[in-house]
RNA sequence: GGCCCCGUGGUGUAGCUGGCCUAACACGUCGCCCUGUCACGGCGAAGAUCGUCGGUUCGAAUCCGAUCGGGGUCGCCA
């Protein structure tokens, strides 16, 4: 408590408050030095909260105690300012401040903490080599960029809570160390102490502990839930992540569609994300994403659908297509609009390098150009396949069509991913657009080329669409699901299914990914057992945050929404984890390690 | 595991078709000066053997190879 010019405060006052209607209050202030303005007599000093700057003036003439403890303050250190709030001059106002207006005469200091010189500057959002933000990430944290993205997050979920609460959700929390199953992505492994030799494992989901909520009785479930997959990163995959993870009985699609719809769109809002999103979102079904766009995750910004030749081809003179069609495989393409003008060292070097990279064996091309079709491949159609083409495609004078034939597989991932290249290096839509949809229908099963073995697409207790149920034992990957994903500009951000729950068509799908009815008992016994005692049908979803953050905020990359992220080799590069333990601690578990040779 | 990109004072960049590099610029740091700045200003100083190792060459930050570190991507992620 301190008293001065009649006014009694206890209180701290956040640095990004201060207004001109303030002005003539005391205040005490705590903060971080932001910047320092040292005239020789007056010095001004930036003082830097969560809240904002607000500037401190130290004037030797009327606090000369005030104005030597200060003398020596440095970038960083941390300060307790007391003193009067005061208007500043008119020419004085500093017009990109919220605080500009006023500043603070300092009567009294405390230096809390002194700080060495930071590895990178804090007070501005430079670009510094990220090894050394991880690895300060304390410091990083403290820059504006992150406390505005960690803010923002905070705020969505909020929004994410509110919804789900609104529409009567219960939030429930499921165990972190949990049974393994050896479905699904490789896990990160408990030992026991107890039971020596035996281990626990982090949850890669909440799947089965929420569908047990359902049987439970509690009809509308949801958690942030956190889930852990030891699996090898990407831009947008980290190897824990945080999912809006639901579940609700007596649902089908609709309603599943329309609580998500409704949560979403509230917190993307509230939170003041960038774009705006549509209720209900636009539905896609998986085959004509794969069809259209090349990709189960199709970014709907912009247009260059796929075209299908496999017609065209299939006669056509020039033999790399029409032996392609005829191993049952196809011929699509992409038309780029006013693409004539693309350099053929562009076609041939980059772009072939992108289908090249996803299998494809190489990229043709033809040239619409006011003389003709041209292009290396162009003798080998006659005029009539030419001008198909060209109708197939919509491709006009001074437009470019882009090839490839293949398996329909490596068709469409090659177009798919080329699409998105040209999508983004010929600027084909506006970048702060949000397009967010619905797939749907996606295939029950999906099979390794390399191996044949079949598996499920989404999970193994996903149900099978009505209209393909005759076909389960016949032609097992024809059989679509009730599985649908979230697909934001291209970026799956989030899946679900309504799942089985009759034990019969269960165990007809445990045969058809191999597990054989006593196998499914021991690994899955809980749960069948468990829909043995009246099981409510029921489906749901889970929703990736950090994605969704990202793209509510632009970010390219999953390691600037998450406050203490791992890098591509899933270190933590500040606590640098994981280490080795103690030989005392393994040996308490049991268990010994095989170390690489040194 | 495959492929691709990057690695120069504390930070960010320039140089990188070999010699003029005894490595430049901005910010930061340190010292001196400065009472109305707000990316304050002025003067001065320190600070990098160019990730590491090896090779080519009369000569390497620059070319080649290996290696380490970081990133992107394919595989992988029920």
């Amino acid at each position: 408590m301190w008293r001065r010019g009649g006014q009694v405060s206890t209180e701290r006052t956040r640095c990004g408050e201060p207004r001109a209607t303030d002005a003539g209050k005391w205040m005490v202030i705590y903060g971080w030095v932001d910047r320092r303005r040292d005239h020789g007599g007056l010095i001004f000093l930036d003082i830097r909260d969560t809240s904002g700057i607000v500037q401190v003036v130290v004037n030797p003439a009327t606090a000369p105690s005030v104005h030597d403890a200060l003398q020596n303050v440095r970038l960083e250190w941390v300060v307790r300012i007391e003193g009067e709030l005061r208007l500043r001059d008119a020419k004085n106002i500093n017009q990109n401040r919220e605080t500009g207006e006023v500043e603070l005469h300092a009567t009294a200091c405390s230096v809390l903490s002194q700080a060495k010189t930071p590895p990178f500057p804090v007070n501005e959002d430079s670009e510094v080599d990220e090894k050394l933000r991880l690895q300060y990430r304390y410091l990083d944290l403290r820059r504006t960029r992150l406390q505005r993205t960690l803010k923002a997050r905070a705020g969505f979920i909020n929004g994410l809570r509110e919804a789900m609460n609104e529409q009567n959700f219960v939030e429930i929390e499921t165990p972190m160390m949990v049974r393994a199953t050896p479905e699904g992505a490789r896990d990160y492994l408990v030992p026991s102490r107890v039971f020596p030799g035996s281990v626990y494992a982090l949850p890669q989901s909440p799947q089965i502990y929420k569908q047990l909520c359902m049987v439970a009785g509690f009809d509308r479930y949801f958690q942030m839930a956190h889930c852990m997959r030891d699996e090898d990163l990407r831009a947008d995959r980290q190897p824990e992540f945080t999912q809006l993870d639901i579940e609700m009985s007596f649902v089908d699609e609709d309603d599943v569609f329309a609580a998500l719809e409704r949560t979403i769109a509230y917190a993307w809002h509230k939170s003041g994300f960038r774009g705006s999103i549509p209720t209900p979102f636009p539905r896609l079904t998986h085959a004509d994403s794969m069809r259209r766009f090349g990709a189960d995750k199709p970014d709907t910004r912009f247009g260059m659908e796929l075209c299908d030749l496999t017609e065209v081809a299939r006669t056509s003179g020039f033999r790399v297509f029409a032996e392609a069609v005829a191993k049952s495989g196809m011929v699509k393409a992409l038309c780029v609009k006013s693409g004539a003008d693309m350099h053929r060292t562009h076609i041939e070097g980059e772009l072939t390098d992108v289908v090249k990279g996803l299998g494809a064996k190489g990229l043709a091309y033809l040239w619409n150009t006011a003389d003709g079709w041209q292009g290396h491949i162009v003798k080998f159609f006659s005029e009539a396949d030419l001008s198909a083409i060209g109708d197939i495609c919509g491709a006009t004078v001074g437009d470019a069509v882009l090839m490839v034939a293949d398996r329909s597989s490596v068709v469409s991932a090659a177009l798919g991913a080329l699409r998105n290249h040209l999508g983004r290096q010929l600027h084909l839509y506006d970048p702060e657009r949000i397009d967010i949809l619905w797939v749907t229908d996606f295939p029950l099963f999906e099979q390794d080329e390399a191996t044949g073995q079949v598996s499920p697409t989404h999970h193994p207790f996903t149900q099978i669409h009505p209209d393909d149920i005759d076909r389960l034992d016949s032609e097992p990957l024809s059989v679509r699901s009730r599985a649908y994903d979230i697909v934001i500009n291209g970026r799956e951000v989030g899946s679900g299914s309504i799942r089985i729950t009759d034990p019969v068509m269960q165990r007809r799908v445990f045969r058809a990914i191999g597990i054989d009815d006593d196998e499914a008992q021991r690994k899955f016994g809980f749960l069948l057992d468990a829909f043995e005692y009246g099981v409510p049908p029921h489906g749901g979803f889970a929703a990736g945050i950090d994605r969704l953050v990202m793209e509510g905020l632009g970010e390219e990359n999953i390691r600037d929404v998450v406050a203490f992220p791992k890098n591509q080799q899933a270190q933590e590069l500040m606590t640098m984890a994981p280490a080795p333990v103690d030989d005392s601690q393994l040996k308490e578990l049991g268990i010994q390690l095989r170390r690489p040779r040194a």
